[in-house]
DNA sequence: CTAAGGACCTGTCGGC
DNA sequence: TGCCGACAGGTCCTTA
């Protein structure tokens, strides 16, 4: 489900409400995520002051006093503001109890997220190799061209590696590829450094402007306040199979291209 | 090394 | 109406 731009709406949803607070206990009703939360981890954060709140590719860093807990929302995982008092609902894996009466609730009916802790969490394992920040200055043509150099991979395939760059997930590849006017099946090491400019500049824009909109949401997913994101309305080729394209009227198509579903106009993407 | 496919889970939707 | 397969926003791991 969410994407780099979702868990950014979730991290500035959050960021105020917990910044600066105490991080009472960790509740775990649900330890089975993707990886087995660490049954010690409770009592290694319980009493730590929440220092901020960041983000690294699609990961959530909630930097304690000491060290941090790092949150993966998976496929279908949410992170709600609730009272602390409030019944947990079915999937409700985790809260995070806050000074006060408020608790940040884990959900995720898939449990393909996952949470961990580290003393440095941008040196854990899952953190280390990922790729430079899509909206950071080490992103650039320079780098993406150079990284391509020689692949074979599709494009769309060689944008949602998070080594070669973190956060890009499956919409979002797709609506970049759109105004990059790229094939998504394009072999990543022919393209020429001029359409690489475009693409980097593509991706940066339309993942900038579905973090103004708050994400996309498709079915379920939900910021912290439980609000729907409203990008939806403002994709150009996802889950527009047989709809006009906005640029030149044909349908747009759809093809699997590396096991995912990739959405392209077969007259202005090549 | 690269590239492709399977695996992990539950929920929902479309077709028959 | 009911069942069954296909598919879903991720990504690690194994295999070739």
């Amino acid at each position: 489900m969410p994407e780099l731009p979702e868990v950014e709406t979730v991290r500035r949803g959050l960021e105020p409400l917990v910044v600066g607070k105490r991080l009472k206990s960790l509740e775990i009703r649900e330890p089975r995520l993707r990886w087995p939360i660490d049954p010690a981890l409770a009592a290694r954060v319980e009493g730590q002051r929440i220092e901020s709140l960041d983000r690294r590719g699609k990961y959530l860093l909630i930097r304690l006093s000491a060290g941090a807990l790092i949150v993966h929302l998976g496929m279908s995982g949410s992170l709600r503001h609730v009272a602390a008092r409030s019944a947990p609902a079915l999937h409700d894996h985790f809260d995070l109890l806050i000074d006060g009466s408020a608790a940040i609730r884990f959900n995720d009916p898939r449990r393909f997220g996952s949470l961990h802790y580290a003393d440095e969490p941008l040196r854990h394992p899952l953190l280390s190799g990922l790729g430079p920040e899509p909206l950071g200055a080490a992103f650039d043509a320079d780098y993406l061209h150079a990284v391509c150099r020689g692949r074979k991979v599709a494009i769309k395939s060689q944008i949602m590696n998070s080594r070669i760059v973190a956060g890009v997930g499956n919409i979002y590849a797709n609506e970049a590829l759109f105004p990059a006017r790229i094939h998504p099946a394009r072999a990543a090491g022919r393209i020429s450094k001029r359409r690489i400019e475009d693409l980097v500049a593509a991706i940066r824009s339309v993942l900038e402007s579905a973090i103004r909109q708050g994400g996309t949401t498709l079915r379920d997913f939900v910021g912290s306040d439980g609000r729907p994101g409203y990008f939806k309305q403002s994709l150009a080729v996802y889950d527009r199979e047989g709809e006009p394209c906005r640029r030149c009227g044909e349908p747009i198509r759809v093809r699997v291209i590396g096991q995912r579903a990739s959405y392209y106009c077969p007259r202005c993407q090549r």
